[in-house]
DNA sequence: ATCTAATAACCGGATAACCGGATGTTGTCA
DNA sequence: TGACAACATCCGGTTATCCGGTTATTAGAT
């Protein structure tokens, strides 16, 4: 049951958790899209998002200068119902439908100058 | 999110995972058949059990000089959906089936001599 | 080629998780 | 009351995880 076990470690990390949220309510977003609306480091954000990439849950596609992630996994295998259990608990939190409204509202006004912490010369 | 990314911390344990599993195939068990069953000292198996009580996921019942835990989440919550999936998933692995065969085994030459690992005197 | 932005990988340091063995507590029974 | 079994907790040691800051890599633009 390692595999089981490692599957609910990759769980267990809140940054990870908003990670997932944002991944599910855009289908494709960027290190400094994440960065940005978390408001966390670049070294956080990437070093996550590598964490979940090597595991499988997400895939990357480099455009450009920016790489791109959208969640990936097999429709109907655990991995799968346990992400949508996952949007099922998040859904209800206030907390979360907070963090979807800053993820509009930082893609909504992409290219704009964005403030707080280093604004990244992308958006 | 902290209280969700702690629900899954609780499940990232591979031992956890093993107990919940038990638990869910018996209603109830005291800490030495666990012990037995999973083949742990005493004091993982009761440090585990605690941490589980102490975040909710069971409670405890004294019968004499036994401590007894069974499952207790409350029908409908996240915690029951989460633990529903778990049994689903888990139980299609062959390491977990063992697990339940080895349990079922275990109850059921209660009273008699357990060899391996120090057979504990209340079976 | 060179410069720069975006990202990834690396490097200690801090913290938390996990463990076995020892010790304390509780309940039973003689 | 004393001995003992089941269990909980404490102790310290080891390992894993997380973090910010730094350094490498990659791709686009000049």
């Amino acid at each position: 049951m390692k595999k089981e076990a490692q599957l609910f470690k990759s769980l267990a990390d809140e940054t990870r958790l908003k990670m997932f949220w944002l991944l599910m309510n855009r289908d494709e977003l960027c290190v400094c899209d994440i960065m940005g609306v978390l408001g966390i480091t670049q070294s956080k954000a990437s070093r996550h998002l590598r964490y979940l990439f090597h595991l499988g849950w997400v895939t990357d596609r480099r455009e450009g200068v920016w790489m791109n992630y959208r969640l990936s996994v097999a429709p109907g295998s655990p991995e799968d119902k346990q992400l949508k259990l996952l949007g099922e608990i998040l859904s209800s939190l206030p907390e979360a439908q907070a963090l979807r409204d800053r993820l509009e509202h930082w893609l909504a006004t992409k290219g704009q100058s964005h403030d707080g912490a280093a604004a990244c010369q992308c958006c």
